[in-house]
DNA sequence: GGGATCGTTCGTGAAGCACCAACTATTTAT
DNA sequence: ATAAATAGTTGGTGCTTCACGAACGATCCC
C-alpha cells in the first residue's frame, strides 16, 4: 500500500486540496523526536544537536560572517559567539578575519570539522531509522533533498539580501 | 528531477552516496525557523506551537489515552497534563473517561478543536511561505506527505512496542 | 486486600535563549 | 579628522521549557 505513495514526486498540474496541509507541526514533532535521540548519540562526540545544525549550515554555505550566520540560524548574535567558541575550541571551525572588512570574522569548516560532521551523521543513522522508520531509503533521500533545498534556499536569500520581503502574503 | 531518485526503491544493491544524507540537522533547523514564525502568528489564536503539534497528532490518531500521547509526543506525562489542561480550557479537546478502563482519560479533538486547528494552519501559510519558499507547491505537498507518513508511522510503532533497537550502527 | 497503572498536582533544577549594556576594532560618512 | 555606524566579544539578567521526583486518589487486576 505504501508502494503507491512512494511514487509521489511528479504531481504538478493538479490544483490539489493541499490548502491546509501545513508541515509546521509535523516538522516540529519529528525534529523533536530526532533531537531527543541525537543528544545521547552525539554526546560521546562532544557535540549537541545545535552544533550539528551550525556545522551543517556551514558546510552548505561556508565563508560567511557571524552576523550572516546569526541571520541564517535565526539566533541572537551573542549566542552565536558561544556556539562558535565551542566549535572553535574543538578545532571544528576556523575564524579568520576577512581581508576586505577586517571587522568581520569569516567562519569556515575545518577538515576536522567536516570529518567530525560526517562521523556524527553516520552515528545518527540509528536515530534516523527510529524516527523515519516508516520511510524507505528512497523516500528518505527525497525528504533530505527537499529539506536541503528549503534550507539552502532561504539561507541564500538571507545571506546576501537580508530578508527584504517579509510581508509578501 | 526527483523522478529518478524516487524510483530506485530497490536498496541494498546500490551503494549510493546517500550514506551521509542525514536529515536530522536540517529538520531541526527548519523546525526552528518555522517555530519562531509560528509563535507570533499563533499568539492571536491563543495557541503555541506545542499545542499545534498536540492537536495535529490528535487529529491524525485520536482517541488515545494520555499515556500513549506522552509516548507519541515523547514528553513527560506530567507535562502532558498541563498541555491538555490548556487545550481543554479552550474547549479544543475533550477528556472522557474510557468505559473499559475508567482510569483512562481518552483524549479527543472537539469540533472547535478541529476548526481552530484548521484556522491555525491557514494562518500559518505565510510563515510556511517564508521558510519553505524554495519549494514549489507540489514539492511542499510531497514534503507534507513524507512528514505525515513518518510521523504516523513511528507513532504506531512506539505506541505498542516501545522502541527496541538503539545501537544499530 | 495488595500491587500495579493512569492521571493529577506540586516542587526543583538544569538548559536554551532573548535581551541589555559595555567595550574594542574597524569601516564609512561628513 | 572627527563622528557615526558595524562586527564581534563578554558578562549579566530573566523568562520559558522541560525532565525528574514525590505524593496522592481512583481504578484495575490478581
Amino acid at each position: 500500500m505504501f508502494r503507491g505513495v512512494g511514487r509521489l514526486g511528479h504531481m504538478s498540474a493538479q490544483p490539489l486540496d493541499s490548502s491546509e496541509h501545513r508541515s509546521g507541526a509535523l516538522l516540529d514533532h519529528l525534529a523533536r523526536r530526532m533531537r531527543l535521540r541525537s543528544e545521547s548519540v552525539l554526546a560521546p562526540l562532544g557535540l549537541r544537536p545545535r552544533h550539528l545544525v551550525a556545522l551543517t549550515v556551514l558546510r552548505a554555505g561556508g565563508g560567511t560572517g557571524q552576523q550572516a550566520l546569526a541571520t541564517i540560524l535565526e539566533m541572537d548574535s551573542t549566542n552565536i559567539v558561544g556556539l562558535l567558541n565551542d566549535l572553535e575550541a574543538k578545532q571544528l571551525i576556523e575564524r579568520r578575519r576577512s581581508p576586505e572588512d577586517r571587522r568581520r570574522h569569516v567562519v569556515e569548516l575545518t577538515e576536522d570539522g567536516a570529518k567530525r560532521l560526517s562521523e556524527a551523521e553516520c552515528a545518527l543513522a540509528g536515530a534516523e531509522d527510529e524516527v523515519l522508520g516508516a520511510l524507505d531509503p528512497a523516500e528518505r533521500e527525497t525528504l533530505y533533498k527537499l529539506l536541503s533545498r528549503a534550507s539552502s534556499g532561504t539561507a541564500v536569500n538571507c545571506t546576501e539580501a537580508i530578508c527584504v520581503a517579509d510581508d509578501t502574503c
